[in-house]
DNA sequence: TCTGGGGTCCTAGGACCC
DNA sequence: TCTGGGGTCCTAGGACCC
């Protein structure tokens, strides 16, 4: 069977940037190449808010990892080059990277800045003819761009997806389909994209530490504890997916923006302007697109990190910035009590619909 | 250790309508 | 007076992704 594959076989590459942001910043300012480099918040000599967005290898040896507190990674080592993060940069080197990508396939969706997925089952007779087609998809890219991918190929994008992982940085995992089981089994099960942290407690509180004894383990008691995820679950775990590679079709569901204090504050007033600062931005972006929006909602988050929204729809569409302005202090009335220390305040708006006559921007 | 900011999707209960 | 079932919308919270 080696080489070969059944014409209904997908063919599905997914392409994952190795530590995009660090890279962009090495390849801008070359002296940083061989130094632990951490992209995030500003780290304050260890005092600073905030988590590192991304890190190079160099800084991965000291324990520094993505999503950790910039705090912690600063303990970790005080002596990396942090950098705040230039993202308008970041755009352009994704957009240069996806303009190469989409050459390669009309079926291409992108996956955040850094990621993205082609199908190739048109192009490419089996998965030998997609790994050369990989490999110059990684040349590419490094020739025009100066960085390099790690790229995963699967029949489907869940598996895909969990290849381009395994070998990182400047990788290239091939899991042709009769190799599935085998590569999926003894993974963790956090691995499988929609197992974050508190899934992955309850799975192994049940017994399930890899994806091998999650599609070894009974549909029904999964669903009875997940619900429709569960079964959702026990289907990756046997490496099914069809979810095809194409753009998200239409409008967006929502805008947001939420700022965090750079100390918790209780002053009625200091929260209440930044309230209307957020507001500003929210309806600067919403206005921007052409949208009208219905639903405002408004998050909170208090010192002890416990987190409320309160959102409330209007009988109308409006794009009006007193609407919002208005709809928004009255759903922060409690955050604005100033009985306890605010940590972080949000404004979203959802229930979106074009302004009429508007060209469709996504 | 002490936890960003942009989002999406799911769940569950309740209101309301037919 | 007590009570269906289906559908849709709203609200709040939570998990997760990059």
């Amino acid at each position: 069977m080696k080489g070969s594959c059944n014409r209904n076989t997908r063919i599905i590459l997914h392409i994952d940037m190795d530590h995009f942001f660090s890279a962009c910043e090495e390849r801008e300012h070359p002296e940083l190449k061989g130094n632990p480099v951490v992209v995030g918040a500003e780290p304050k000599q260890g005092r600073g808010r905030g988590v590192v967005k991304t890190c190079n290898y160099e800084a991965r040896e000291f324990g520094i990892q993505s999503g950790m507190p910039i705090s912690t990674a600063w303990r970790l080592c005080p002596n990396a080059i942090y950098v705040r993060g230039n993202y308008r940069l970041y755009k352009k080197v994704s957009e240069r990277i996806m303009a190469i990508l989409k050459k390669y396939s009309e079926r291409f969706q992108r996956w955040g800045l850094d990621e993205a997925f082609l199908d190739v089952s048109l192009m490419t007779k089996d998965f030998e003819e997609a790994t050369k087609l990989a490999e110059s998809i990684k040349h590419e890219i490094l020739w025009n761009e100066g960085i390099t991918c790690s790229i995963g190929i699967g029949p489907n994008k869940l598996i895909a997806k969990i290849a381009s992982g395994h070998e990182k940085p400047d990788g290239m995992t091939v899991v042709r389909e009769d190799d599935v089981e085998r590569f999926l089994a003894p993974l963790p099960v956090q691995r499988i994209v929609g197992i974050g942290e508190k899934t992955t407690a309850k799975l192994h509180g049940m017994g399930i530490k890899t994806i091998g004894d999650l599609a070894a383990f009974s549909a029904s008691i999964l669903a009875q504890k997940f619900g429709a995820m569960g079964m959702r679950y026990h289907q990756y775990a046997l490496g099914l997916s069809e979810s095809d590679v194409g753009e998200r079709r239409g409008i967006r569901k929502s805008i947001g923006h939420e700022c965090t204090f750079a100390v918790d504050t209780d002053a009625r007033d200091v929260v209440s302007r930044r309230l209307v600062d957020i507001c500003c931005k929210v309806y600067q972006r919403a206005t921007e697109k052409n949208l009208l929006f219905k639903t405002v909602t408004v998050k909170v988050r208090y010192k002890n990190f416990h987190t409320f929204t309160h959102s409330r729809t209007l009988s109308f569409f409006t794009n009006s910035s007193q609407n919002l302005r208005k709809t928004a202090e009255e759903l922060a009335q409690d955050a604005l009590s100033g009985k306890e220390k605010v940590r972080l305040l949000g404004v979203r708006v959802s229930n979106l619909k074009l302004a009429k006559g508007q060209r469709i921007l996504i």
